[in-house]
DNA sequence: CCAAAATCAATCATAATCATTCATAAGCAG
DNA sequence: CTGCTTATGAATGATTATGATTGATTTTGG
């Protein structure tokens, strides 16, 4: 069987069926679990499909998962002790700004006793902090259906109205020569343009992020202090040349 | 089946039965419970559900969703039918502006094969805007967690860099003395500036609000067409002495 | 209030799936 | 035929999902 033929034969089970599994197409076409493999890869990359544990499904909200790609629920627990430990740098009447982010998302509980004032571009985190009482500015402009944030020239422009004791940040990767990274140019302007506007930033990032480097660059990392939770020696030592890092002890 | 599978699988069953059972589940998909139990605190961090002791329930929608505890479900049949006679005169490739509030709400499922640009206020609105894939800019500002609006000097800021073909405010009332009012003043500012950078305004209104005078006025009669669908004779002189008055016949 | 039953979180070993590598085979131009 | 590229299949060690077990927690029914 062609290459095309096969890919052709998976695009057509795919419409079928919603959701296939590799071990189906290996039976039905003969090839081996390593071509399946490749020619899956491959239709991904062309975004005709989207890859899961087990198989692949159509491209679309509907069953490929916000996480898959994302990650974002991976290391929750992880996650949540950083929000703890970020939130214990906000003192009592602090106007905080919260990127948009699943980390930062996890610090809305541990907020609600310290009488902030937020600020925030992150959609997603709107009816935690409503939730917990706590009072609000959204910065408003484009919304970004995928992430759940706002950006643009209307958020720009909102930001510059403010003035932050702190400033909290998420991003996906760090590094010690490309600094702090995101996939978003648009979300990384933000990003780099709130925490001008900071008196202090802490960038939050779980052990994932370490050394990776993503497309849009928001800061070098002397811009903002680094909040990390487990990190081996080396890496460390090569990180606190340049920046300060706090590490959550367990 | 794979774990995509399994978790469309749970969530269509909550989506009909609004609370389902870890042993139905179990039964149902065949996985073991263990299994089961991961993909409902997945789900549970990605808020697409709540765990409960013996099973899940559907979140309770705070911001996302109109509450249906107050009135917004009253006269939910007419409300639906206003918002779609209200979009029947927005235009291929509009900007629109959407104000906060239920009605509104029920405009966007009409909207989605329009090719419009939203913007809008209501916090309540965005997870809709955002399933039917409407391009959305929320204006930003201080965020009252009561109603989901955002309101105040910013969100009066943001209003200024836009210019609406149409724009659709609710209101709690409309008189023909004492005009279009609201219970709460800042809204009804947003209201009124929003309308005076649109080219036309519409006012959508149930009968309920026939008459009805709020603390807070938002304008005369006569800065809006009023779009109401059951009125009686005699107000509906009085209404067209001051203003266009558009009745949606069943 | 107590005790039994049900449900839970946490842990572990196992099984399935994965990315990566390498060697082979097939196609093709010179 | 030789040298080159490309597609393939098998093998590897790593990663991830799963199912069973444990003891703790919560609910239920007196």
């Amino acid at each position: 069987m062609l290459t095309n033929e096969r890919h052709e034969y998976i695009l057509g089970l795919l419409d079928q069926k919603q959701t296939i599994k590799i071990q189906e197409i290996v039976d039905d076409t003969g090839a081996s679990e390593s071509t399946i493999r490749r020619d899956l890869t491959e239709l991904e990359n062309r975004q005709l499909l989207v890859r899961v544990f087990g198989g692949a499904v159509l491209p679309g909200r509907n069953l490929s998962e916000p996480s898959i790609s994302d990650k974002s629920t991976r290391n929750l627990e992880e996650k949540i002790k950083l929000a703890k430990y970020a939130a214990s740098f906000v003192q009592e009447g602090d106007s905080v700004f919260l990127d948009a982010g699943t980390t930062t998302f996890q610090m809305i509980p541990f907020l609600k006793d310290k009488d902030v004032v937020v600020v925030t571009n992150g959609l997603t985190l709107v009816d935690a902090l409503n939730e917990h009482g706590i009072t609000t500015y959204l910065t408003g402009g484009l919304m970004k259906s995928r992430t759940g944030a706002m950006v643009g020239s209307q958020t720009i422009q909102a930001l510059m109205n403010y003035r932050f004791d702190l400033c909290f940040l998420g991003v996906n990767g760090f590094h010690p020569d490309y600094g702090y990274t995101t996939p978003d140019p648009e979300e990384a302007a933000v990003k780099r343009l709130a925490s001008t506007y900071a008196r202090k930033t802490f960038v939050l990032a779980d052990h994932t992020k370490a050394n990776q480097v993503s497309f849009a660059k928001i800061m070098d990392l002397d811009g903002a202090d680094l909040i990390v939770n487990e990190i081996d020696r080396h890496m460390m030592e090569q990180l606190e040349k340049k920046t300060t890092v706090k590490v959550e002890k367990q």
